[in-house]
DNA sequence: GTTGACTCCGAAATCGCTTTCGGGAAGGGT
DNA sequence: ACCCTTCCCGAAAGCGATTTCGGAGTCAAC
């Protein structure tokens, strides 16, 4: 019972070497299968844990990964952000590796930490997001050679790992789904291009609309920060338009939801003279009235997934390039994705009767 | 430039021995400050970092703080979870200290992870969050001599460290609040006991029932799990009384949003017929309609609070019942609570009529 | 009986840093 | 000259694991 349970300790109990101690604890073939049971049973007794650090000084690795949360924005990838970590968290303990979490606060920050990694290698890979078109932390992290994983691509990823969704797919899919309701004038609410992921909704909201063969002029696309004021002004240009959209692909559920709050104020109701998707999937959208449409990506998955990518990377199990993985979003079909209805727009004079009326209800 | 800058290559470039070169950046009094200015200067150019396992490895520190997610309910505390552990993360980062996720999905696995903590001590301090009112974890915690800090209150606390929001002054005042608009009949929206800051939060309700001098009997209480669903089940129970209340107090936000899903469903106007107040300040609150009047809890700053009252525990500095922090919430004003109106309900006729319009009839 | 192969284990070095201990050099006092 | 501080710094012993190397035993074969 005396101390705590070092390997020395258990070694003195059997009366063996510290080292054989060791090697049987790691299953080493010099070390007869009795002996090993021997220490086994007692490691078990004793509830031998190794000491970490002795652990990671000696192996020269760290088996901790580090997850750098985004620091702008925070809104909007709040809402999954701990699920993500918990998904990774879960799949990390599995192996016995722990997770960090990084929050620098600047571009400058960033690197710093970076170079700080790089130099103590107490953390052993990376997982970044919120990738960037131009991301410069790609060939930071790569001339670093700090093993990294991206949750989102950048243009130039063909040689490292990550892990994303395909998201022109999924507005392709989108816009056809709301193209397929009768819907000729869709509308995109776009993020900033400096995103990647903006950039590739971007584009699969244009393939949707010119697969659906519908006319690129009246399908207008207002480009705004990811929030909930950026979406509601957005809307307020296209609200400004003549004739408006009937349709609107949003980049972010929380952008679609600000967008929702613009059509309101203008005495419209969402899903009825305007359908709105939007993108995450979040639990909220499900909450608000009428019910936010909108594509899911598996938040739940993603965090293994980087976990494990990323693990087999630090060990040299797999290069970079053989850890890229494409998931598929799905569409959750709620209430704010509708057939167009008939005889809206009119005229700007009767819209603004019809809008007086009530707040409530949405029917297909 | 020969490898990476360990304390070694720094001595030999300076013709020193490690120790010196060690004490030298570590400030000790028995250096010159000649030396130690050399010291510098050289750690300096070579980018120098210690190695954090041989370092903590030789301190018996780890400098590590770990989080324990909740892992039950995800939804309810998901909003701001991830600006918690930011907040958190970005105070030990001023101090050199990681911080590191930890996950546990049962009781035993909570425990389980507190015994080999406890054992490797790889982590020196934890910040545990969701207490219950008879909370094991704190003895157990208590007698695995591992530092923790609370987030939240519980029975047996009067030892411990813990930073808590003072439930039950916010929910007097909400109560007060309301009955300062004018209402009457003001319920509540419970959650389960288990929960010590439900408990505090039903206790402020009442003491603010009792300090407007309302009838106790025209305070119905609804208990409910912490979920959108259970809100919204709460508050039909809740409309089935004779007469219902005019208003309603919340046990949180997502709760509240899901309450004021069944008054829409009932045909009904959050914050018209029914005020509605909920508890946490969620940033979604604002986005729905109406946007929700909620009692807001500093998030930010809890972070850092927590993480330098467990700094300063884990060094010893202080003792834990010099860590116990009650913060105060303050109301934030929106569009749910309102004066009552005047003439409803008139009689459950009426509202029954009311409701027929609607989709989503409420039984009694 | 000597040699060789094979099995199993202990001694010792190593990882990089911290910290104690002791001693050389410089300075001040008698 | 001598002693006693005071100021610096080097040597070395940890911290607790891993891993290499070599040696003690056993057994079979020649």
């Amino acid at each position: 019972m005396g101390g705590p349970a070092r390997l020395k300790v258990i070694a003195e109990r059997l009366n063996l070497s510290q080292s054989t101690v060791s090697r049987a604890l790691n299953d080493y073939q010099d070390i007869s299968d009795r002996t090993k049971r021997l220490v086994r049973a007692a490691a078990n007794e004793l509830g031998y844990q190794p000491n970490m650090h002795a652990r990671r000084l000696a192996l020269g690795k760290s088996e901790t990964l580090g997850y750098v949360m985004p620091w702008q924005d925070r809104q909007v990838t709040e809402s999954f952000l701990s699920e993500l970590m918990a998904g990774m968290a879960k799949a990390l303990a599995g192996y016995g590796w722990d997770l960090t979490v990084l929050v620098p606060h600047s571009v400058a920050e960033e690197l710093e930490l970076f170079q700080r990694i790089a130099r103590t290698r107490h953390i052993s890979g990376l997982v970044i997001s919120r990738t960037y078109s131009n991301d410069m932390r790609f060939g930071v992290l790569r001339d670093l050679q700090i093993p990294f994983v991206s949750h989102g691509r950048s243009n130039h990823c063909d040689e490292t790992a990550w892990l994303d969704v395909d998201n022109e797919l999924a507005f392709a899919e989108m816009t056809t789904y709301l193209a397929g309701l009768g819907h000729r004038r869709i509308a995109h609410i776009a993020g900033p291009e400096v995103y990647n992921f903006a950039r590739q909704r971007r584009t699969g909201w244009r393939r949707g609309i010119s697969e659906a063969a519908l006319d690129p002029d009246s399908a207008p696309l207002e480009e705004t920060e990811l929030s909930f004021e950026g979406g509601k002004a957005a809307m307020v240009r296209l609200l400004a338009l003549d004739p408006p959209p009937t349709a609107v692909c949003c980049v972010s559920d929380v952008v679609a939801i600000g967008a929702m709050q613009a059509i309101r104020d203008a005495g419209l109701v969402p899903g009825r003279e305007i359908s709105l998707v939007g993108y995450d999937g979040l639990e909220i959208g499900a909450w608000i009235e009428p019910p936010l449409t909108t594509m899911s990506q598996p938040q739940r998955s993603a965090g293994r997934q980087l976990a494990e990518m990323l693990i087999s990377l630090v060990e040299g199990t797999t290069g970079p390039a053989d850890n890229q993985e494409l998931v598929r979003a799905s569409l959750v079909r709620r209430g704010t994705a509708n057939p167009p209805i008939s005889g809206w727009p009119e005229s700007r004079q009767a819209v603004r009767q019809t809008t007086r009326a009530n707040s409530g209800g949405v029917d297909s």
